[in-house]
DNA sequence: TCAAAATGTCAAGTATATGTGACATAAAAA
DNA sequence: TTTTTATGTCACATATACTTGACATTTTGA
């Protein structure tokens, strides 16, 4: 897949730890540290829990051209 | 949940059948048909093959607020 | 009206997102 | 350095997205 470093930055500018994120979406921090590495494939309510906690939209965490998506070519 | 009136109305507007969009994103008609009508919480990728399929972005089929999202008030 | 296509729905199976608990390492702070 | 906190990672359990196949109903068009 893809990390996604958008979720990683945004947390970063509201000094937010994985944790501090999963708390707010009701998720586990594991399950933060996934998406972030892109280990896998979120749900659309987690998705936009998470914009929601990070006052960001789909579009800017989620879609693609994003400045992070490091595609992996295969 | 909330009924997808949006992805129903893009997919109109590209005279395409729940079918068609299916097959279009690699999905099954029940899952399309599925989501249209709210009955479950599909995963980031899956939207964002359907936003590709339909020209639209994340923000214009899933984020809230948009024309849809009919709330059941509970 | 009649037939075909589109949509809604159901039951049962498979794949995978997510949770829980635990441990190792990296980074920060004392 | 030593201690604490944040992150990465693993194994296992559970919930649920998604598939498959089938049938009923609604809509469309001949």
């Amino acid at each position: 897949m893809a990390k996604n470093l958008r979720i990683k930055s945004a947390r970063a500018a509201k000094d937010m730890t994985q944790k501090d994120l999963a708390d707010a979406v009701g998720a586990v921090r594991q399950t933060i540290n996934a998406i972030e590495l892109g280990e896998y494939n979120p749900s659309i309510r987690l998705c936009i829990s998470i914009c929601k906690a990070l006052d960001k939209t789909l579009d800017e965490l989620f879609w693609e051209g994003g400045m992070n998506s490091e595609e992996v070519t295969s």
